[in-house]
DNA sequence: ACCTGAACACCGTTCAAGT
DNA sequence: ACCTGAACACCGTTCAAGT
């Protein structure tokens, strides 16, 4: 009898996931460096998750929900006018891209069939933004108001972790510049 | 003597990952599959290219040259005013995601360490853009305003390939809207 | 000069057997 | 109820041997 209790957990098994991930990329986390980091065997992982698919989009989920949290904290006073309230959703989800940038490139990425955050925790996360699109271009377009911003924060932040602005200059500049222009544009187009 | 006379190329090597790679992902790229379909057994891929993050980068570089290719094509008319240079660039970018979804979707992404398509190449793909910002705000401002375009626009398309744009509403629209505001707001912000 | 078969280390996954 | 060792198919890669 005493049945063998858990030595790990989901929780612990996609934190290492994650660590894994942002310290040397997507290849290097495999079952074996995940299984090791939270002190079990390989199959034992398979108690925790169906597989290597599932814990990637376990993964993608706790991302999601983190940024979920970070951006509903930021936008805690809807008092301020839209506009200041979009810059700082807009340097919230910088900072979190920088802080955790290949999980942040994979939040809206192909990650395999069905390999994504649920449309729940996503829902959640962009929820700040579509409010905050709400009150600065009305109810009707704020859909995709929210999506244009939130395509123009993901593009520029995935492609500065791949190291893809290769040409010099400010790229603070550059990020300034579109969450400015959308800003003040959108607002203009969605009287 | 006769020394085997190459039964492939390393172009067709190319082509046939990215066949795969649209076909069925990624993972689907693998060493074993791509030489099935040049026609030769996995290791004398090896003597094409070095080895599979290579061949990745090489996939890389052939999509980014061929999105230069589609771009300077699209933008053959100066005359233009910029606003509709840059809304052709804009569509046939769309077209070309479209068309080959999973490799754009690599086109500034992070591969891995040191794959990812030389600057040459990115650059002359980029060089449409950058000519129609010259035009439409002027040289100096020329490049954040490109990489203000590129990172919407590849975000966008990157979205939407990936099924990330999960609360109905028109996809399209919203990515006419965030061209359109762009093209304005820059234009406006740089005198 | 390129191709192949054989070989190796590694990876994801399953499963019977332990506690 | 979770853990492990053993096993399997598969993958990237190397290399000696073919032509």
């Amino acid at each position: 009898m005493s049945p063998a209790r858990a030595r790990t957990s989901r929780a612990a098994i996609v934190a290492a996931a994650r660590d894994l991930l942002e310290a040397d990329g997507l290849e290097a986390v495999t079952m074996a460096t995940v299984a090791a980091r939270v002190g079990v065997k390989p199959p034992s992982l398979y108690k925790h998750v169906r597989d290597r698919a599932a814990l990637l989009a376990a993964l993608a989920t706790d991302t999601t929900e983190e940024l979920g949290r970070v951006l509903a904290q930021v936008d805690d006073s809807p008092a301020e006018p839209p506009e200041i309230r979009l810059r700082a959703l807009a340097g919230a989800f910088r900072d979190f891209a920088r802080r955790s940038p290949r999980a942040s490139a994979m939040l809206f990425a192909d990650l395999g069939p069905g390999v994504h955050a649920p449309v729940e925790a996503a829902g959640l996360a962009v929820r700040p933004v579509i409010e905050v699109t709400t009150a600065l271009v009305g109810p009707t377009a704020a859909l995709p108001a929210a999506r244009v911003l939130t395509a123009f924060a993901y593009g520029f932040t995935s492609m500065e972790s791949a190291g893809a602005f290769r040409l010099g200059g400010d790229v603070d500049e550059a990020f300034r510049l579109g969450i400015s222009t959308l800003a003040e544009g959108l607002r203009a187009a969605g009287h």
